[in-house]
DNA sequence: TTCATAATTTTGTTATAACAAAAATCATGA
DNA sequence: TCATGATTTTTGTTATAACAAAATTATGAA
């Protein structure tokens, strides 16, 4: 039960944290933001222990810890599975995102530095040619690194913490109809139109900015939603 | 070991959920939001445990849960303790609490019923009462039940779960100085004029009258926090 | 087939023991 | 008195087994 194993995900790979449960839920948060599984997937402890090659009780308190954070949920007293798309969720989550990331976004505009705004501009660059090359993920990458970089000015830890937890609530339930949203050339005026603030140092001109790239991200996720429920 | 116990917390009391780390959570919760615990009192696992009938598991995941709301925090490797007063942490989280409670707010506004508007009502009545009686703990209690009468109307969970963490997060570390905190009426005429906003149909000015509320709550609340950190 | 029910398997939860590492305590020397 | 190093105790983590309950499959009758 316990030989080196060959193919698979090892906990001895996780050279970082010493702890079993961090592995386990890293490593479920990386599948699911990579969308891995579908929407509907069972995650039965047993299967997942197997799978990272770790007991129990870690596997146990990943999936638990998935489920606070609403990036699995619990359709039985036994049954955690990917949550299918929930339009609602998907409103509620960008309105809190609004609110939230409007919020880092403000505070932290002025203390945006040269050094900040090149990275933003070498971020757009990568994002557009990505997007030209049908690289989806990679772009989808850059562009939550785009983002996170604009929040982190405002150096507080718990908004962005909680931040974080809602790109993973949505991204986990959406992120397979990514594609298709992301056909147009998405973000990119609006980013541009973020660093514009930045520069002029105008924190609710890259705070409009930001909410805009939002909206427009919530109208373009949506309509895919729906679409792909009028098909299936 | 087993033995049935006289006066401690027992999780055959809990007779509605079936989980006894859900029981563990709900209980070590309870002792933070009502002061129990003294910023700085450690809780280790085993001692959780053994005060709560429990065994290691749910104790553990108990706590680590309530590290990851942001209630409890490690400050080595093998120590959770109740966090000590801290300024910044205050600041940021009236911050989260202003965009998200605001949200709540104006979401929920319109939606308000006359019974909703008698309710709170009676919940200020008996606040103004607990708080000429000196029972502070009783004010504090119905003044969080006023809040997320309101709070509630909007209907979003998500919303709603991740205000419930902001106000353990800072409660648990300011709670004990509530008392002299709450000295003067507090918040008297602000959650009047929020339930005039809600008669008049007017979201904006519930939210404003909210807003109100947290801001003063906040200044109040920094003031009684500097002053005992002076005197210590 | 379809639905209800019984049998079987799977599954979440929990207590426990073992281990390694951290924290606390004690001893010793300046 | 204070620091410093050694020793002892405490502590978090994890794998595991056992149990009860849920989920699944099989079975039977209409």
């Amino acid at each position: 039960m316990n030989e080196t194993t060959t193919g698979e995900e090892s906990p001895a790979s996780d050279l970082q944290s010493g702890r079993l449960s961090d592995f386990a839920y890293s490593s479920i948060k990386e599948q699911l933001t990579r969308g891995a599984y579908k929407p509907g997937h069972k995650l039965p402890i047993r299967s997942v222990a197997e799978m990272l090659n770790v007991g129990a009780t870690p596997a146990r308190e990943a999936i638990n810890r998935l489920v606070f954070e609403g990036a699995l949920v619990m359709v039985g007293p036994k049954t955690v599975i990917v949550p299918h798309l929930d339009l609602a969720a998907l409103y509620e989550v960008t309105q809190m995102r609004l609110a939230l990331e409007g919020l880092a976004t403000e505070k932290g505009a002025l203390r945006a530095t040269n050094d900040v705004v090149d990275k933003l501009l070498a971020l757009q660059e990568k994002i557009t040619f990505s997007l030209d090359e049908k690289r989806y993920s990679d772009a989808l990458h850059d562009n939550k690194e785009f983002h996170f970089t604009i929040y982190r000015l405002c150096e507080m830890p718990h908004l962005l913490s909680t931040i974080e937890a809602l790109w993973l609530r949505v991204g986990a339930s959406f992120h397979d109809l990514y594609p298709e949203f992301a056909e147009a050339k998405y973000g990119v005026h609006n980013h541009l139109a973020a660093i514009e603030g930045l520069v002029d140092k105008d924190p609710s001109a890259v705070r409009a900015a930001m909410e805009n790239d939002i909206r427009d991200g919530y109208r373009r996720l949506k309509k895919a939603a729906q679409e792909r429920l009028r098909r299936q």
